[in-house]
RNA sequence: GGUCGGAUGGCCGAGAGGCGAGGCUCAGGACUGCAAAUCCUGCCACACGGGUUCAAAUCCCGUUCCGACCUCCA
């Protein structure tokens, strides 16, 4: 098995080719949700990217492992409980399973693991334990442990940025901190929030020594590809490096990022309210629409969104649907997938999306053309290179994660839709157009759209969501 | 203050020295009883000012504007 993936790397910000640690095999760590808000379209825009990328891996011939993590402890999530007035972690699982059903319903393949923080405090007890014998954290002795960043070798070479010139954090505390920039491993427990004992005292994780540990858990010591968004480069990602790094880890070889849904040029605000969670979106359009949208944009670039973007995006769409299946009908069999090389080739160029999407776009006028020339050989090439593409982006109108309905059988609904259309085929005969529209505004306002062909007429279900 | 990114046609969105990616919208045409679908044609853009080059949206210098991160963030 070989491949010419190239992919950007955030660390030495440069497109290398690929070359896993071991070969034929592909190890990814994505920092999943915390999960204490209903998903928006960011949160998913990150889901829907690095599922483009595992499916493509994939395709490419390579054994993938996915992590993607849950933190399901932190403060947001305490506040939040204590907002709701329910427990912590029913306010954790609440949104974990908010954030399931989004990524369910964009076709986001489940990843092999998903990690909760709290099932890994023993791997992250064992983090903390090698990170004070190593001389690189500390524990003060109220329960907190800190990593010491001024020992660090090095530190913060993903963002390039200097310790020094960082600003310092308005709330530094140093009753316990040797430096106002070490960040906490572990925070002492708190009176009423919840805690885990350790040799150092009872407490919680910080953010990033979770992700860290559970790498480690899942992936080893070295791994291939460490994902997130833009945001996370710092402090994020860096204190997972100087964690994983002074635990004495490889850690991963490649940094991914990807970029922001922006709102008129700004990073993704609240002033949006919550029109831009999943669940509110998905009143619009469907799931493949949406998912087809977050992904159309390449992944290190910003997606401005706009209600008019998305509606365009599913309508495009919907074309490149409607030409499947009318290949599909006209060829008669289920349409195979086939990876183009040119495809093939914008992919392995660090994901180029823009450009399959172009392509896609030939090969379904090509195919149109096919139909209307009868020419069932190049239709059928065609019809299969856009489906391939399709299911690598995780778009496919055939896969079953967006099979819609199966009360009706098609059998039925194609009888009964066939007897109304020999009636108008009949009234057409006979030049009563005046009968013949009449069925066909009846069956409109059904929701069933009329084509007529030159093999006579074909019908549709006109989308619930866009109509 | 430090670090990073951006500005492309009516809109979205690629490209990174040389044939105007692609989509959406709009206009015209073909086909059609009409419609729909489809196809064809058109709409010649790269923030600004200099420079390099036979050739610049792309490279260099300068300017303007916008945004992200700096210990909550996808």
């Amino acid at each position: 098995m070989s491949s010419n993936l190239s992919l950007y790397n955030t660390a030495d910000r440069k497109i290398s080719a690929f070359k896993p640690l071991v070969p034929g095999k592909v190890g990814i760590y994505l920092c999943g949700a915390t999960v204490q808000a209903p998903p928006h379209i960011g949160h998913i825009r990150s889901g829907v990217n690095f599922d483009i990328l595992r499916r493509w891996l994939s395709v490419s011939g390579f054994d993938v492992t996915f992590i993607r993590n849950v933190t399901d402890i932190d403060d947001k999530i305490l506040h939040k409980a204590v907002h709701e007035e329910i427990p912590w972690w029913a306010v954790a699982m609440k949104y974990e399973r908010a954030f399931s059903d989004a990524y369910a319903a964009l076709n986001v393949l489940p990843p092999t693991y998903e990690p909760r923080a709290t099932g890994h405090v023993t791997q992250m007890i064992q983090l903390m334990q090698i990170l004070i014998e190593n001389g690189a954290a500390y524990a003060p002795g109220n329960g907190d442990v800190y990593l010491e960043v001024r020992k660090l070798k090095s530190y913060l070479t993903l963002s390039n940025q200097k310790l020094d010139d960082l600003q310092s954090a308005d709330d530094a505390d140093l009753t316990h901190k040797r430096d106002p920039r070490d960040f906490a491993l572990w925070k002492a427990a708190k009176a009423g929030d919840p805690s885990w004992p350790t040799p150092w005292g009872a407490g919680r994780p910080g953010w990033h020594l979770e992700c860290s540990a559970m790498a480690q858990a899942y992936l080893g010591e070295s791994f291939d590809i460490h994902g997130g968004g833009l945001d996370l480069i710092f402090p994020h990602h860096e204190n997972e490096i100087a964690q994983s790094e002074a635990a004495g880890w490889g850690f991963a070889n490649i940094w991914m990022h990807n970029a922001w849904v922006t709102t008129s040029g700004e990073k993704m605000s609240k002033s949006l309210g919550n029109s831009l969670q999943v669940q509110e979106l998905l009143k619009r359009v469907r799931g493949i629409e949406l998912r087809w949208y977050l992904g159309s944009a390449h992944y290190r670039s910003m997606l401005e969104f706009s209600f008019e973007a998305l509606e365009e995006s599913s309508i495009n769409f919907r074309r490149i649907e409607a030409f499947l299946g009318r290949a599909r009908s006209l060829l008669g069999f289920d349409i195979a997938t086939s990876i183009n090389p040119a495809f093939a080739k914008a992919m392995n160029d660090d994901l180029a999306v823009p450009q399959s999407l172009a392509l896609i776009s030939e090969w379904v006028k090509d195919g149109n053309n096919a139909i209307t020339n009868k020419d069932l050989k190049t239709l059928s090439q065609a019809a299969s290179d856009v489906r391939g593409a399709l299911a690598v982006l995780g778009c496919d109108p055939e896969d079953l994660a967006f099979a819609t309905s199966g009360g009706i059988t098609s059998d039925v609904l194609d009888g009964l839709i066939g007897l109304a259309l020999e009636q108008r085929t009949a009234a057409r005969a006979r030049k009563d157009f005046a009968a013949s529209d009449a069925i066909r505004d009846q069956l409109a306002a059904l929701g069933i759209s009329i084509e007529d062909t030159a093999d006579g007429p074909r019908w549709t279900v006109a989308n619930e969501t866009s109509k």
